[in-house]
DNA sequence: TTGATTTGACCTTG
DNA sequence: CAAGGTCAAATCAA
């Protein structure tokens, strides 16, 4: 977070000398490299860690939740700051044979890439009843569990097969508080709801200078930003 | 008619 | 083999 941060400062720092037409020296290596790491890590090579660490990136976001890479400091706190119920997330260890499948077994009907969540990054969040989380969800399956009273829901991303996306979630009753809602979280969303997302702004602080931003309605700007930090963020590094 | 949900069967993993 | 996760046909709803 820090490194982000700090490159939001240093992309800041480089629009304005940028704009001056000035010679950037003296720190200048120590703030490239901060720089490139900034870029590295929106990018995704050191994407494992923002999710990991992360409560209310994408899949766990909600509508309004909180920031993760582009908000800085203030934003960091709005996850719970915007909840009266505060909802309790906790991460889960990872490891990367989430992304190959390694079973081995022949498939029947074009089945078989069942893949035990134990292994995968997942988060969870106890809400006081149903919430829109900000993404669109398919229902595709329901299980009684083995010693709890109430049975485990399972949903995947609608975008699922439109758009890849991995992202899937379980919603369980908690067993001491039945109005309680325990959801995990699995994966995160790749997917673009454009319905949602048409009027996201990308970074309005850079937007007239900003060749690659693309805005379809600034006069949200603030609005969105909050409510789809991390798109805005993830966006405009990818773009 | 089309998309979402239900639910039992199927499949993998520990 | 038990338990959890996913598939897909049947069903429901807009």
């Amino acid at each position: 977070m820090e490194e982000l941060i700090q490159g939001r400062e240093l992309a800041s720092q480089l629009s304005t000398a940028y704009d001056n037409r000035s010679v950037v020296n003296g720190d200048d290596e120590g703030s490239a490299e901060g720089f490139v790491n900034t870029l590295l890590i929106l990018n995704g090579k050191e994407s494992d860690q923002i999710q990991g660490n992360s409560s209310g990136v994408s899949g766990g976001g909600v509508s309004d939740g909180g920031s993760v890479v582009s908000g800085g400091g203030a934003d960091l706190s709005s996850w719970d700051a915007n909840h009266d119920h505060a909802a309790a997330i906790k991460s889960e260890d990872y490891t990367e044979e989430e992304i190959s499948c390694k079973s081995t077994s022949t498939f029947k009907d074009g089945r078989g890439s069942y893949k035990r969540r134990k292994t995968t990054h997942s988060w969870t969040r106890d809400t006081p009843g149903l919430i829109d989380d900000g993404h669109a969800w398919r229902k595709y399956g329901q299980k009684v569990i083995h010693n709890a009273k109430h049975p485990r829901n399972y949903f995947r991303c609608t975008y699922k097969f439109d758009q890849g996306c991995k992202a899937t979630k379980h919603v369980q009753q908690v067993q001491d508080h039945p109005s309680v809602l325990r959801t995990t979280y699995y994966g995160t969303h790749t997917c673009r709801d454009y319905f949602k997302t048409s009027d996201l702004v990308l970074d309005c602080t850079n937007l007239r200078d900003s060749s690659i931003l693309i805005s379809f309605d600034n006069a949200n700007c603030l609005t969105n930003k909050q409510e789809h930090p991390f798109f805005a963020s993830f966006a405009s590094s990818s773009v």
